[in-house]
RNA sequence: GGGCGUUUAGCUCAGCUGGUUCAGAGCAUCUGCCUUACAAGCAGAGGGUCGGCGGUUCGAAUCCGUCAACGCCCACCA
């Protein structure tokens, strides 16, 4: 076919067949007669931009769900984005810092405009490029966790959860962020190894009258300000005698008691621990134990607060090295030593996180995750890997409550209403706050400007854990005719970091909310690092632009470039050379498709033997392989499925299936060959589609006369035959049988052009005789020739064949050869003899394993049988 | 500190229920080819004591124990 270029151009037909499928509603799903096969997608951040991490997740989504639909099921793939609120409202803060514009300069209504003005400019932008992927989403469907639908559902579920008790509001010891100032859960924070100083204190003790002191350990000298308590164990006879005591808190000077509690570790530091309670997670234990006051010295920016009494307004860290001098100046400090530990710092902002007591809504967690730890472990809802089921049963054990406030404007708004008098509602409108408000108070004169709403908002992932439910609006229309027909979903594909944050909620959530899980199976991709294992990231410069790939090597490429190498749960080491792999095999479907297309019918011509032999092998190698692949995809082991196509593809059909079928030079091919090869063809093309889309559809559609509309995205899966093992089998041999040849050509630098003939030295060649002549360029083969000693010579099996060569051969170099195989096979004989010789293995292993050590014995001592007359024959040369 | 995982060719990884000529694939390397679909290609070749040690077994890359290295998750030792 003359007009198709000898290289295939993505570019061309990557948007000319996005815009077809669109046009069409290819990708469009409604409730129907058919099953459902549903993936949601995790929704990116909305302003987010697509990373290599998108991109494998993707991709794996839309193989999933374009197998499901050539599958004949109703395929669904839900796009949607995350408002993100901590991460977007920073963006938002930092552009308007840009344009000195502070926070704090604005009511919350004036902050939300810009917020949204911002998400509307960027917004969107990673869906736009998933299209440039080829992801086969309901685009109509798009949703958005602060779109209406999913913003009622949040509040619904809040108030809900409230009325059962569920939800809580009190002040607790939370991770601070004091950069973006607010509470996080303790999922956002991250812990980090850190060489950092332990420094030693000394508190003199109050009214000692031979003046001495203690020393206690510190790696955080600036809270001294907040002491208001020092501990020693109970059990300590070191300092029995500070019982009842007090002591000076150095430079502070605030006296502070001695307490004695068996938490402190004697053999740790000097076995002295300062209590500071409001900035540390024990302390703040202690405190309440030993009811201790709290001094909170830190404003929410982390700066020094008045109560701090000293360095007021100054930064946390710069203080530290302050407090630190001071104290040696005043000569308060014993002495400082290296030290390493960790320290938390905020997932988001990357700021250190400062423990800080503060009022916080929490959701208790220990009843409602019982059904969601038990679906995991019986399997209902399955992990693949399922080495995570480890991790998530380790996390599900033992949840803390989760703190789902905020202090932030960007995200659903708290549903509840602080009353003049004190004591608050939860509602999930102002009219319905302010009727329970007067209920509760009994005044009616009570209007809504008296209620005020507060303000803080909630954790992101308190709305994406309602993701699978609120997109098909089963949360506000529990029994919706969507609902019921799409949910559970079928598989969610995620990356394993957030399988708190986000999938295990999932689980809670759906049992909770819908009395089900939420999706059958989950697939934990890996992440995607770079070619030397370094997570990839914007400060490293290390992370390829997705589009760029695309743009190179084509979007098929990239996909079959990342999918070659993604099993799942396992990390994949990206380089762009996979891409090219992709992009080269997108070449060699192209150029097959060229030769196919090339091919003019004779009408006269009748189907050649070797046609026939290839036809019928080929059938059989083809449904292997699509069994293979079936089994494959069914545990997600979609790397390998794909390589096993790819090699279907490129190795049986190219390499050998079209060379044996194509027609000689110049010569036309008879019409029943072609037919069948275009089948072929189709089946591959179909076997492919869901990983490569764009190349497929373009072949597919060139193939054959298409109706417009008509795509190969609704085209089935190819079914597997029956399976001829013989045709197999007898092909290898065959192939075995080529392939010896052609290293003969290779050896004696013999064009493949020369035309040889091949002497079995047996009775029968158990192999497609025209196939073998076709492509191993020969003009005969003589069955149940005599040894020539002047041909070259191998053996495939136990059977012997010559290639006769006029005296061509180099006796030396021949004779050494077999002497290197005799060697080989001498020493594999003694192993096998060892084997037999060994009663126990005769009498305990089974017949089969025995006999298949007898078959190995004998066909070792034919070959040797064979080895040893060639030697001798090219001995007497 | 606790838990989980990984270790197989130069690199990235398969190898599932212990036994088929089981030690494999892709990439990289080497050799020869601009052969008539494809040099983004074709044909051929080399390369590994299966992390170490010990055990179970007739038989171990595969099962068990142990050690080592690396990775991940969890945990309130100042």
């Amino acid at each position: 076919m003359s007009e198709l270029a000898t290289k295939y151009n993505p570019s061309e037909v990557e948007e000319k067949w996005y815009d077809y499928w669109l046009k069409h509603n290819l990708f469009k799903s409604t409730p129907d007669a058919r099953e459902p096969y549903t993936i949601v997608i995790p929704p990116p951040n909305v302003t987010g931009v697509l990373h290599m991490g998108h991109m494998l997740n993707n991709t794996i989504q839309d193989i999933l769900t374009r197998r499901a639909r050539m599958e004949g099921k109703n395929a669904l793939w839900v796009p949607g984005t995350d408002h993100a609120s901590i991460a977007t409202e920073a963006k938002v803060v930092a552009k308007l810092a840009d344009e000195g514009i502070k926070k704090s300069d604005l009511t919350r209504e004036e902050f939300l405009k810009h917020a949204w003005a911002w998400t509307e400019k960027h917004g969107g932008i990673i869906l736009k490029q998933l299209r440039k992927l080829g992801a086969s989403c309901d685009w109509d469907r798009t949703a958005f966790t602060l779109d209406e639908i999913r913003s009622k559902s949040v509040i619904k579920v809040f108030v809900d959860l409230y009325n059962k008790g569920l939800i809580y509001r009190g002040v607790r010891m939370v991770n601070w962020d004091p950069a973006a100032q607010t509470a996080l859960s303790d999922e956002e924070v991250i812990y980090q190894d850190e060489h950092s100083k332990l420094f030693y204190l000394k508190y003199k003790v109050v009214d000692d009258p031979e003046g001495r002191y203690i020393i206690v350990a510190t790696t955080r000298p600036e809270t001294i300000l907040g002491d208001t308590a020092v501990c020693v164990n109970p059990d300590d006879p070191r300092y029995t005698w500070l019982k009842g005591k007090k002591v000076v808190v150095p430079m502070v000077g605030r006296e502070v008691p001695i307490i004695m509690d068996s938490y402190v570790e004697m053999d740790f530091g000097t076995g002295c621990l300062k209590v500071t309670p409001a900035h540390d997670v024990n302390d703040y234990m202690l405190g309440e134990k030993y009811n201790l006051p709290v001094i909170d010295i830190f404003n929410p920016d982390g700066t020094i607060a008045e109560a701090g009494g000293m360095y007021i307004g100054k930064d946390r860290f710069d203080v530290r090295k302050e407090i630190v001098e001071d104290l040696k100046k005043a000569g308060l400090v014993e002495k400082v030593e290296d030290y390493d530990n960790k320290v938390g710092y905020s997932e988001r902002t990357k700021v250190v996180i400062e423990p800080k007591l503060s009022m916080q809504w929490f959701l208790k967690m220990s009843t409602i995750t019982p059904p969601a730890l038990d679906a995991v472990e019986t399997d209902e809802v399955k992990f693949y890997p399922p080495k995570f089921k480890n991790t998530y049963r380790h996390w599900m054990t033992d949840t803390k409550d989760w703190c789902i406030s905020r202090q932030l404007w960007w995200g659903h708004r708290i549903p509840a209403w602080f009353l003049p008098e004190g004591g608050f509602v939860v509602a999930e409108t102002e009219e319905e706050a302010l009727k329970l408000a007067k209920e509760k108070t009994g005044n009616d004169a009570l209007s809504l400007a008296d209620l005020r709403q507060d303000s803080d908002c909630l954790d992101t992932w308190f709305s994406s854990w309602l993701w699978p439910i609120s997109l098909f609006n089963g949360i506000l229309d529990p029994d919706n005719e969507e609902i019921k027909y799409y949910y559970p979903t079928s598989d969610l594909v995620t990356a394993p970091d957030i399988i708190f944050f986000w999938v295990a909620r999932m689980i809670i959530a759906g049992f909770e909310f819908e009395g089900k899980k939420p999706f059958n199976s989950v697939y934990f991709t890996g992440i995607v690092r770079d070619k030397i294992g370094r997570k990839m990231s914007k400060q490293l410069g290390n992370s390829p632009d997705p589009l760029e790939l695309i743009a190179t090597y084509g979007a098929d490429g990239v996909r079959m470039g990342m999918m070659m190498s993604a099993p799942a749960g396992n990390d994949i080491m990206f380089d762009d050379k996979l891409c090219e792999n992709g992009r080269n095999f997108c070449n060699k479907i192209w150029n097959a498709f060229r030769l196919v297309k090339g091919w003019e019918v004779n009408p006269e011509a009748s189907q050649p033997e070797v046609a026939k032999q290839a036809i019928s092998w080929f059938k059989s190698q083809l449904s292997a392989t699509i069994v293979e692949v079936n089994d494959l995809i069914s545990k997600f082991r979609l790397s390998e499925a794909l390589t096993a196509i790819f090699k279907l593809f490129r190795d049986d059909f190219s390499s050998w299936y079209l060379e044996m079928v194509k027609p000689a030079y110049g010569e036309k091919i008879d019409g029943d060959t072609l037919r069948v090869t275009e089948q072929y063809f189709d089946a591959l093309l179909r076997l492919l589609h869901p990983f490569m889309p764009f190349i497929t559809e373009e072949l597919w559609q060139h193939l054959a006369d298409r109706r417009e509309g008509e795509s190969i995205m609704y085209a089935p899966v190819p079914e597997a035959t029956e399976i001829n093992a013989d045709d197999i089998n007898r092909m290898l041999r065959a192939q075995e049988i080529i392939t010896a040849v052609r290293g003969v050509r290779a050896a004696k630098n013999l064009s493949p052009k020369e035309v040889l003939s091949l002497n079995v030295i047996a009775s029968e060649l158990n192999a497609p005789e025209a196939v073998i002549c076709k492509l191993a360029n020969l003009s005969a083969i003589n069955i149940g020739a005599e040894k020539d000693a002047a041909a070259a010579s191998f053996l495939i099996g136990t059977t012997e064949f010559n290639v006769p060569l006029n005296n061509k051969i180099d006796t030396a170099a021949e004779i050494e050869r077999l002497e290197k195989e005799k060697a080989y096979l001498e020493g594999f004989l003694a192993s096998v003899m060892k084997k037999l010789g060994n009663e126990r293995f005769v009498n305990n292993a089974p017949a089969a394993v025995v006999e298949a050590e007898n078959k190995k014995r004998s066909d070792a001592e034919s070959k040797l049988a064979a080895i040893a007359e060639t030697l001798s024959a090219l001995k007497g040369i």
